[in-house]
DNA sequence: GTCTATACCCTGATAGAC
DNA sequence: GTCTATCAGGGTATAGAC
């Protein structure tokens, strides 16, 4: 009895944060209702938040889950790279594969929660909420400091400024792929067909495109806009 | 009075439809509330469903009132390159900047309200809510199938799923760029400064990469995976 | 400690007075 | 065309039962 009951404590939490996954993936955080999401658990509209306290706090609990685990694998991977490098630079695609392709090779390992953590994740990081932008900022400092100055040293001739933009590029190809709402409709068998052979075709397709952007010629300072104002903030030499 | 009266209900329209734009950009779709946007564009809140019908509807509204002459842009942009290229294939960085480019000029164009819009329409991409992708599809059919046809031609020793997906990959860097949420607090001074300097440097550095995506070296087939199980569905033939 | 019933407030939407 | 009053529904949070 005693030890049924303290699993069930185990269960009603995991369950909850499993139904949270799945009804903040499908509906964004705003769109999901505490009222589904502990239908779906199977628990009593309140035990989310004795359990949890707030919605907010729900919708943290689930994301750092998984992305804590996720960052510290980061982490440990590219530490793993620098110590067989040996002090020399790494080549940008071990990072952008340290970064990106631990991302999604997890996911495949989870499985069909991988999947849905992968679209959550992606989805995430457009949600106009401020304090989920503080979650995330703050779950992503390390990490993203440790990648940017990968990069820098990857990249010395690229100024650093154009490198942290390009950064941001990636992170938004990447985010706007995995979210996987396909707006547009641009590929039709996303999200319908098998997600794993999915995942695992998007890897190498995905490297491929952001290893380019990464290294593309740098943009002349002179916008090739029609009326150059010339007030770009671009620097050309190092401080 | 009739012309002042008349005068009076485009304005109410048309305060509507800007205070519409600033809250759900700011808040996202479901986050906004009718009572936000009416009280701040100065009206009841009875009179936003009487104009517009529902919420749904005032949002589809908001969007359409600028992608419509966007989108035509874009159709009218291209069809000028194409009359001018006299049946040869178009330069992927001509296709490229009147996709892309037209946006952020338009952007520019229109000041602080275009700036707005840029925001508003690069989070929507990512909204859950059905409607919303179905208003996007709808409103992006015509523009997509033609860029994609140029896209083609301009890249015929790429296979067109190859491009498809890399179409994808830039309308999400676009997109999550635009939408300016700077989640991982990335580019600090991005939203802070000056908003029409930055939008007029963001051109050339997105344009650079998004070329560099587009032409980068096609992926193995094999991926880089530790595990390839080598069912992925890429194609190596036409069919 | 764990869970349930309930109260409270805000949402989108409507009916009807002016 | 515009507005006040109001409805039903749903989300959050609390008080209290086990």
């Amino acid at each position: 009895m005693t030890t049924s009951a303290s699993a069930d404590i185990r269960d009603t939490r995991a369950r909850l944060l499993d139904a949270a996954e799945a009804v903040f993936m499908a509906c964004g955080y705003e769109g999901a209702s505490m009222r589904q999401i502990t239908g779906d658990a199977g628990v009593n509209l309140a035990a989310g938040h004795y359990h949890f306290g707030s919605k907010e706090a729900l919708f943290e609990a689930v994301l750092n889950r998984r992305l804590h685990v996720l960052n510290q694998e980061r982490l440990r991977v590219l530490d793993g790279l620098e110590a067989k490098a040996n002090g020399a630079a790494l080549k940008p695609s071990q990072i952008l594969d340290a970064f990106f392709g631990t991302l999604l090779r997890m996911a495949i390992a989870h499985g069909d929660r991988g999947q849905t953590f992968l679209r959550l994740i992606g989805r995430t990081f457009t949600e106009p909420a401020e304090f989920i932008r503080t979650v995330l900022s703050e779950e992503f400092a390390d990490v993203l400091e440790r990648y940017k100055a990968a990069l820098f040293r990857a990249l010395p001739e690229v100024p650093k400024e154009e490198i942290i933009w390009r950064f941001h590029f990636m992170l938004g190809a990447t985010s706007y792929t995995i979210a996987g709402t396909d707006t547009l409709r641009l590929v039709t068998d996303w999200q319908t067909g098998a997600a794993d052979d999915d995942l695992e075709c998007l890897l190498p397709r995905l490297m491929s495109f952001l290893l380019g952007g990464l290294r593309a010629p740098l943009p002349a300072t002179a916008s090739p806009v029609p009326q150059p104002r010339g007030n770009c903030r671009t620097r050309r030499k190092k401080p």
